[in-house]
DNA sequence: TTGTACGCGTTATCAG
DNA sequence: CTGATAACGCGTACAA
């Protein structure tokens, strides 16, 4: 079965195939009876506009472009990844874009197809998530004047159109609520060192103990991966040296490491020792106790960042901005 | 700063454009220097090939689509989704191609994105997720004689390229399993009833019962959601009126709900009570006891699957198979 | 080994 | 209101 195009369609309809051009783009100009005999023979026909062809006279493709890298996953854990497709698929679809994903296994990688989809002109523009500072890639980008926005949030450069929770505030709260509760000496179970988010939430945590008129004791800060073993065995480490009575833990997975390596020690959750995770992982409400946690708007994030990205990418003078999303903290069993 | 095309290196390197095309696909009949000039004035310039002018010639876009409704994501439940993409996307990576997603609201909408992609020549074939029985796309698929594949399976179009785990053996394996372990009497709670893969579990189920010489005995299984607390009120209702000794539910957050509910009646688990999950999210090691489970290999599926439809788009007389993915019981701490 | 000319399916410009 | 015509960037017969 041939491909019916434009020209087939007005073939049969007995016009010119800009006419039928006009008609699809419903330009006004075209006179009810044409366009009615176009229409029919488009359906009779069955005709489907190529977008290819469109794309390449038009220059735009329609379509946004997203990377993922697996350290990027693994960086911002485990429900992040599917809201954040799923915002922005949504939008995409809304907005009638299309989404294109890129796997990449590192960050070199990462930087070398996102930059590919653009020059390619596979996609129009592109949406970054920025675990780690990948200052390069951004100032590439920039130079190249490509349309793109980014998901977290670059260490050095500002002014860049960017989505992110402020891990900022979700630290301060977080420890603020523990001692609200009535806990004393909260210890920081920290991402790895090196990324921003780590960087942020540590600075969140430093505030709020300031704020108490404690003191910053770094020996009650551990940086770790993500995995319930780091956490369990963070929490061990924290506990030979040091005592406290509350664990804010940057991962709802660590956070149940903590609780473990607490219980496996005698102590009573939340009596003892009081517990904050981080991502409110669905599954995190079912254990027992039932794991206190700080959610971000996860599919929200995904939603502004492809909106505020196909606004780049259409309107002329719109050049983005920073949207920061408000946490927010689910008390649960884990404290008191 | 303007598209640098074949043109501006033909003119730069003092060829014409079709030798810089052929020197792009390594045609064989070129000659070293040529060669030489044209890569160098191709890195001078910049240059990189627009893809979608190439998609335009050659009718392939080397592009596989992906459609996700929530539906279908609810009904995969939670590691599925993001371990599929993964997969899908690693591989096509590795086949240099790009994947578009799609989202859906409904299957209404799952199955016009569908064909929306496909008429609009925007990928060359796709990859659809059948939870539920969608004969009518298929149908019509096979009409278009467009390319796709199916990851689960249809339950009534047979012969048709598909990757799939085995529903049936697996359901069959936890409740042998159980059985070997010295449960006697073992519960079901299945997944919604319309879904194949639901159909497919009870089918392992029945056999098992039947191998071991019991009859099968409908009140001891419970159709339901995929949430925790479908699992905690299905169990309740089954402790009400039946004696069992084990339950096999067919997703982690089924089983963590099943052994609240068991917890909360003063049964010890896995002693009083062997409970099995499916699904193996990272999370369910974790809780205590730590919950025995089928592991199926989510991220393996993905790559079969976009392995076989890229094959079945590149390869002429391929036309693709039925895979069967066998699965895995993780013995944990929730069956003793 | 290389160049010329045409076509892929659309849209945009300019006449009429 | 409609129709030629020329792009968009590339691949490929056919010639040379």
């Amino acid at each position: 079965m041939k491909n019916v195009t434009i020209k087939d369609v007005a073939k049969y309809a007995d016009v010119s195939p800009s006419t039928v051009s006009r008609v699809i783009s419903n330009s006004p100009s075209i006179s009810p009876e044409t366009q009615q005999r176009v229409r029919e023979a488009m359906k009779k026909l069955g005709y489907h506009p190529n977008v290819i062809a469109r794309s390449l006279v038009k220059q735009k493709t329609n379509t946004i472009g997203l990377v993922l890298s697996r350290p990027t996953k693994a960086a911002f854990a485990n429900p992040f990844f599917p809201g954040i497709i799923q915002g922005i698929a949504s939008v995409a679809q809304e907005e009638h874009f299309s989404l294109v994903l890129a796997a990449a296994k590192d960050y070199r990688e990462e930087h070398a197809e996102a930059l590919k989809m653009l020059r390619n002109r596979r996609v129009d523009g592109i949406i970054l998530m920025a675990s780690r500072v990948n200052d390069d890639l951004i100032k590439q980008l920039q130079d190249n004047r490509s349309k793109f926005i980014l998901i977290g949030r670059s260490l050095e450069i500002k002014d860049i159109p960017l989505v992110n929770n402020d891990n900022i505030e979700a630290a301060y709260k977080a420890v603020k609520y523990l001692h609200k509760r009535g806990y004393e000496k909260v210890a920081l179970i920290c991402g790895p060192e090196e990324y921003v988010v780590s960087q942020d939430r540590l600075t969140g945590y430093k505030k709020a103990l300031e704020e108490a008129g404690q003191g910053f004791d770094k020996s009650l800060v551990m940086y770790t991966n993500f995995t319930f073993e780091d956490g369990y065995d963070a929490t061990k480490k924290l506990m030979a040296k040091k005592d406290f009575d509350a664990i804010f833990a940057v991962d709802d997975l660590l956070a149940l490491g903590a609780l473990r390596a607490a219980q496996d020690s005698g102590l009573k959750v939340p009596d003892d020792m009081g517990i904050v995770g981080f991502n409110d992982d669905p599954m995190v409400s079912y254990v027992k106790p039932a794991l206190t946690t700080v959610r971000i708007p996860i599919v929200e994030m995904g939603e502004k960042a492809a909106r505020m990205l196909i606004r780049i990418i259409t309107e002329e003078d719109y050049n983005g901005e920073e949207q920061i999303i408000p946490t927010e903290i689910l008390p649960r069993g884990s404290t008191r």
